[in-house]
DNA sequence: CTCGATTCAATTGAGCGCAAATCACAGGAG
DNA sequence: CTCCTGTGATTTGCGCTCAATTGAATCGAG
């Protein structure tokens, strides 16, 4: 006497893939790097170095644990990503001298000079999203809110 | 004098990636597949293989591109994944007699009986979401929404 | 029936993402 | 100083994702 519709004739609730909120995350982010693409190929940036960027682009000088804790990301997924930032000449990596431990992000010149064009690369988005920053902003807080849940139940 | 803070001292607005939808949702989809991992280890499963294995239960003997149509994937996802699950005898890979062209995909009977075992599983993430099932289904409708624009401007 | 176009799956190459193991450095206990 | 522990980054191995290409089968025009 558990289910929902009590006697009669339903087999089994079914559920499909559509029905799942993780679905949704996952096929919106898969769309959403797919957008970019085509955007992002005329930076020669893939969508994470783009994430990357965009970080770096706010505070400059941070090392690989600095960054992963920002973007979620393990220094196994950076420091790859980070070392072709470097060979396109947009970074420099170099150890920090008060702890060489420490891997420290800078930006050069090109990298700088990449942030004039991604003003116009977001302006693109916001038009294909085509939802008012009021909508945004609430769908982003309840992302965030879930994503939050589930980075708590992983300690648990 | 097209900045929207007309003159004195906003020297850029520096957008951070925290205030973007897409990594929002390119976070939470992170966040989501961290959580399934120990819970589908207990299967044998990644998280897509899982995705594939929740649609092939719904309706088995479907092929390789009505799959990839449900899943937003294409033939060179699949085709690699649906092997693994053919190795691990989840699955069978047939063409189908009457279009060679085709690939048909079949549960096993090691396939049917996981079905089981993902509706706990199901009840876990639920959990771990932690809101009733009226808001996901609103955050998950706004969430398909923005991925079907997305998906429409591709083709534009 | 033959030719050309289309469709479905598979393959290839590049990059992302993470767990596990490794290496180097830093800092503290003795 | 030496050992031990902890931390930051790298390496390795496996799987996912997609663009581009290939190969085989189907279908339609003539």
């Amino acid at each position: 006497m558990s289910s929902p519709s009590p006697g009669t004739a339903t087999p089994a609730p079914a559920p499909e893939v559509s029905d799942m909120l993780c679905f949704s995350i996952y096929a919106a982010g898969h769309a959403f790097t797919q957008l970019y693409r085509p955007l992002l190929d005329k930076l020669g940036l893939t969508y994470p170095q783009y994430l990357v960027m965009v970080t770096l682009w706010n505070r400059d000088g941070q090392n690989v644990k600095e960054l992963g804790k920002t973007l979620f990301l393990d220094s196994s997924t950076l420091t790859p990503l980070l070392k072709r930032l470097d060979a396109a000449g947009l970074i420099t990596r170099t150890r920090n001298p008060r702890d060489e431990r420490e891997v420290l992000l800078r930006l050069t010149p090109a990298g700088q000079a990449l942030k004039g064009e991604a003003a116009e690369i977001m302006r693109c988005v916001a038009a294909a999203v085509g939802q008012d920053g009021q909508t945004i902003d609430t769908l982003r807080a309840a992302i965030d809110t879930i994503r939050d849940r589930l980075h708590a139940q992983r300690k648990a």
